[in-house]
RNA sequence: GGUGAGGUGGAUGAGUGGCUGAAAUCAACGGUUUGCUAAACCGUCGUACGUCCUUAAAGAUGUACCGAGGGUUCGAAUCCCUCCCUCACCGCCA
């Protein structure tokens, strides 16, 4: 969530640069400055009416203390005037600040300026690439039906229990989920990310402090009788853990990793690119969040991004890293790095991770802050990124690896999977 | 699910209707003292939204906030209602 004190003060540029990002409603903004002047002007006069009541109610303690009834009668009387012109003025502050939220959740955040312009998604650039690709003899097979050569992922079973986009992993499939799981956290917390466990559904208020609601309220699966979300990825639970907290400065930056099952209704993106791992409902992922000062948040991304591509080249993955356009990014980032793997079998780029930079969009709305050095409040930066999502993963390292004697199995990761090969 | 006890500032914790935005202690920060450290002493020490003043910083001032939301009252941390959460015990249970 933007906020509102910069844009009073950028008006112009932030309305243009929400243009970068292909935002159509950019009429927003000033219909959220004239209801913020509104709101000030409502305060002022509550405030004021508010001062009147408060000294004359102490007056009349005063009073009554002395024993002058009377007087403090007639105090009474002009106390409960005061206070039914106060209760107009009150309900309708409360609808401007209501409306004035409402509107403010709806404008996704600014694109930064090294953001390139563009609309969709082949107007990304193509920052570096990285590894070889294999070259596959003629019978070479795509990932879904090597699952099934091998025995390792069952799609029908998973939606006999549950439903299609639910793989049951099995054998040594659901050992290299485990493997890989493992081998991320370790890389990740060898770099300084510490490790967390978290709940994989959340609250209303956890969802709103990372921009899914009222954003992405029909991506997320919901617990009715509970008002819970599964989560979509673990960067939800995970920034939320700082939620409504003041760090201190020389806390920065704040490291974390965590590994969680993702969940995600896809609603409305069936179709094309859905076969088996492409696209599923429930997914395993490790992800990297950052909370740090504002003036490195830009250092720090370049520093996951780099972080993730020395995780990629240990899978010998052959990986493109993207800068998203305006049109392509998500509602509140503010710069995004995809990379993407390629896909042998089936001749296709695949998104693996996604590393960004929310600046103070998600920390305003969760108001993680720190006292800087001359002792003013400042908002955190959050950043995260993927390191790295498995279902992608496992369909490019089985599809690019295969042999005639099976599936080989990176170096890194054959200490983890306890084999060469599947 | 049941019963009981609770939720107050960074922490502990006082506070049962006006003198309480909140005692006291600890922590933290600044300073004095000091060979260093420690101790002692002095001072500062919540957040948000406004207003005034100012180039700005600082300062002054108003309002709100003692889990959340409502209510009673001239006046609520304090009384009432609803909800949420925590702890303990019981029940159920991986």
């Amino acid at each position: 969530m933007l906020q509102v004190a910069f844009i009073r003060n950028n008006k112009e540029e932030v309305k243009e640069r929400l243009t970068v990002k292909n935002f159509a409603e950019v009429d927003l903004v000033d219909e959220i400055l004239s209801m913020d002047e509104e709101r000030k002007k409502l305060q002022q006069e509550f405030d004021n009416t508010q001062a009147k009541v408060n000294s004359t109610s102490k007056e009349i303690g005063q009073l009554m203390a002395k024993g002058q009834k009377e007087n403090a009668e007639n105090k009474k009387q002009d106390v409960a005037t005061l206070k039914s012109s106060l209760q107009p003025i009150s309900d309708r502050l409360a609808i401007v600040e209501k409306h004035l939220q409402d509107v403010l959740l709806k404008l996704p955040n600014l694109p930064s300026d090294k953001v390139p312009p563009g609309k969709t998604p082949a107007d990304n650039i193509v920052v570096r690439a990285g590894g070889n690709e294999p070259t596959l003899a003629a019978n070479a097979l795509p990932h879904w039906d090597l699952i099934k050569k091998y025995d390792i992922v069952d799609f029908e079973t998973g939606a006999k229990i549950t439903g299609s986009g639910f793989p049951l992993y099995k054998g040594k499939g659901a050992k290299l989920q485990r493997a890989l799981i493992q081998y991320f956290l370790d890389f990740n917390t060898a770099a300084g990310y510490t490790e967390y466990l978290p709940p994989f559904m959340v609250n209303e208020a956890t969802a709103y402090g990372t921009g899914q609601l009222p954003d992405k309220e029909g991506q997320m699966y919901y617990m009715q009788a509970d008002n819970f979300y599964m989560i979509p990825t673990s960067e939800v639970p995970v920034t939320n853990i700082y939620r409504d907290e003041i760090v201190k400065e020389e806390n920065l930056p704040i490291k974390m990793t965590a590994y969680s099952p993702c969940f995600r209704r896809e609603a409305g993106s069936f179709g094309k690119d859905v076969r088996g791992l492409n696209r599923v409902h429930q997914f395993e992922k490790v992800e990297i969040v950052q909370l740090v000062h504002p003036e490195k948040s830009y250092d720090v991304l370049e520093e996951m991004v780099n972080h993730v591509e020395k995780l990629l080249n240990t899978l010998a993955l052959p990986y493109r890293i993207l800068k998203l356009c305006g049109g392509d990014m998500s509602f509140a980032s503010a710069l995004t790095y995809d990379f993407e793997v390629f896909s042998a079998a089936q001749q296709k780029w695949l998104e693996v991770s996604s590393v960004s930079n929310f600046e103070t969009f998600q920390t305003n709305r969760m108001k993680i802050r720190f006292k800087d050095s001359n002792g003013k409040m400042q908002l955190v930066h959050s950043l995260n990124g993927s390191s790295l999502a498995l279902p992608r993963i496992v369909a490019c390292l089985l599809e690019n690896n295969q042999t005639a004697n099976g599936i080989k199995i990176p170096l890194a990761l054959q200490s983890y999977f306890g084999a060469e090969s599947i």
